[in-house]
DNA sequence: ATGGCGCATACGATGCGA
């Protein structure tokens, strides 16, 4: 089964986008993030006339997540535990069945936490900490678990065309790449890691500055797996050709593959 | 070397992103 990570940065406004590239890849599943829209006013029927189910967990003008699925969703989760003052719509979690059991995709929108220091940087921060205590308490249960987004996490100078401009942005800073190890140190694999060492691989360029045509990418969209998902992990890709197309979003597609 | 954009809201200008 094939499953996608891509922020799209407004649904309403990248319909037609996002339209296209379904009917060209036909994952099985996608995570949406940056819908920037409530509910009511997600594009579900274009969506649903492509086969998909939709669990949509939005906000108004900012943030807002969604989970799209060919396999009928089941026991949707709409927000990250830890915080019940934190009113941001960024996390959506779905378990759907496949023929060879059930899978939990867990998608996320991690916050900027940009300028750092102050409080968006301790936002950001402390969303990582419960990020982390949610998927501990996912892998205990010890199932087929892909914890994919946007993770405005910068993990390695391999991950940026230019390190150098990162070094003080909250995507790039120690605090938050040693938040990112503690992630993964709980046993989870950085899928395109896995399938690629050397690096040089993005997945976001800047509308600014001509960084798309100097391909002045970072790679900061990932998907990470349980043991069991990785076990069944047989390819990764980036669909970077999508950045190419008219009015696109700023981010591309992640798409990998599970066996069955 | 520098500065360069796009979205939502609202209809001018600001907040936000990365």
């Amino acid at each position: 089964m094939l499953i996608a990570t891509w922020n799209v940065n407004s649904i309403k406004s990248r319909i037609d986008l996002a339209t296209r590239w379904l009917q060209e890849a036909r994952p099985d599943l996608v995570c949406l993030q940056e819908i920037k829209c409530v509910d009511e006013a997600f594009p579900r029927a274009e969506i649903e006339a492509l086969g998909y189910n939709v669990a949509v967990h939005g906000q108004k003008s900012y943030n807002g997540v969604a989970i799209l699925s060919r396999a009928p969703i089941e026991d949707v989760v709409m927000r990250l535990p830890g915080d019940d003052a934190d009113e941001h719509a960024r996390y959506v979690e779905v378990v759907v069945s496949t023929d060879r059991g059930a899978v939990r995709v867990g998608c996320i929108y991690l916050p900027n936490g940009n300028p750092a220091p102050g409080p968006k940087y301790d936002y950001k921060l402390g969303w990582m900490e419960r990020l982390r205590r949610h998927a501990a308490e996912r892998l205990a249960l010890e199932e087929a678990f892909v914890l994919a987004g946007d993770f405005n996490v910068i993990p390695a100078p391999k991950d940026a065309k230019r390190p150098d401009a990162w070094v003080d942005d909250a995507l790039f800073l120690p605090e938050t790449r040693a938040a990112w190890r503690r992630l993964i140190a709980l046993g989870l694999t950085d899928a395109l890691r896995a399938a690629d060492e050397n690096g040089g691989v993005y997945t976001f360029w800047d509308y600014q500055a001509g960084a798309w045509q100097k391909d002045h990418g970072i790679r900061i969209d990932h998907l990470l797996l349980s043991p069991q998902a990785a076990d069944r992990l047989l390819a990764v890709r980036v669909d970077r050709h999508v950045r190419s197309w008219e009015r696109p979003s700023d981010h591309v597609p992640v798409v990998i593959e599970l066996a069955a």
